[in-house]
DNA sequence: GCGCAGGTAGAGT
DNA sequence: ACTCTACCTGCG
């Protein structure tokens, strides 16, 4: 077991922010992430966290994971003050963290995401875990499954993963899978390549356009320059920003505000008001 | 039943 | 360059 005080750090709301679509939350303030191969437990009250691994693990795995060197005091420092509706934002999302995923799930994941529920890109990315990826035990005999690599996928059929409920993305995530196992993709050089450059290279892929290709910058390659624009952020951008996002003041961190912006929205979208 | 959900490709102006 | 539409599926 790991304990830690973290400032500025909230598994519930980095659960619910909709970057990482495999943690679940297990009880109040209990929650299970599984990356990187790995299975997690962690619990949280107020900043004391506890991480159910080894300190080995801990240090070598999951503090990048979580971002946790980053001092998040200094990106809301940057915040303009005047700026009610961000300064709202960044304080009802005080605890999210961009975190350090995997670039070929994040390509995956969010070419699921579009036109689709964040329960059901859930379900779909659950789906084709159970169906094609390692089966593993966890620390407590529980079976959990790994996120499949790209062999798993490129021999498929290209309709192959309307079975696991992708519908008409299943042909992306296939296609994606080919260029990767083919070497058309190459991953490895993508993870070098500055943002400008990763965005037009993950966008060349069918499926991929700016919204995706920019979550993927934003959430895989800690690009926070990225800015991914969806519907949510798109209509704050119309009721909030009518002269447009503050780009210039808040390059090299856009993707940390996009972020408390988003969560915001959807946020205030489950209540009744 | 209809519109929308973390959009995008392709066709048509 | 810009607008329009089809696309799987499910939920309000």
């Amino acid at each position: 077991m790991v304990h830690r005080n973290i400032e500025y750090f909230s598994l519930e709301q980095i659960c619910r922010s909709g970057q990482c679509f495999r943690m679940e939350e297990k009880g109040e303030g209990h929650f299970a992430v599984i990356a990187g191969g790995r299975y997690l437990e962690a619990k949280q009250q107020g900043n004391a966290c506890t991480f159910f691994c080894e300190e080995e693990e801990f240090e070598e795995f999951w503090t990048e994971y979580f971002d946790l060197e980053q001092d998040y005091a200094v990106f809301r420092g940057q915040i303009n003050p005047r700026d009610a509706y961000l300064v709202q934002a960044a304080d009802y999302g005080w605890g999210i963290r961009i975190l350090h995923q995997d670039l070929w799930e994040m390509l995956v994941s969010f070419l699921i995401s579009q036109q689709n529920h964040i329960q059901r890109i859930r379900r779909c990315i659950r789906n084709i875990c159970e169906s094609y990826g390692e089966r593993k035990v966890n620390g407590w005999g529980e079976a959990f499954y790994a996120f499949p690599g790209p062999e798993a996928l490129a021999s498929l059929e290209e309709d192959a993963l309307k079975a696991s409920n992708l519908g008409y993305r299943s042909k992306y995530v296939v296609r994606a899978a080919r260029s990767v196992v083919t070497g058309e993709l190459d991953l490895e050089a993508v993870r070098r390549m500055p943002y400008r450059k990763a965005r037009e290279t993950l966008m060349g892929l069918f499926g991929v356009g700016e919204k995706v290709a920019d979550c993927i910058c934003l959430f895989a390659l800690h690009h926070l320059e990225a800015f991914p624009v969806d519907t949510h952020i798109s209509q704050a951008l119309a009721s909030h920003y009518k002269r447009g996002f503050p780009n210039r003041r808040y390059w090299g961190v856009r993707g940390v505000m996009q972020q408390y912006i988003f969560y915001y929205c959807i946020s205030l979208g489950h209540e009744t008001g």
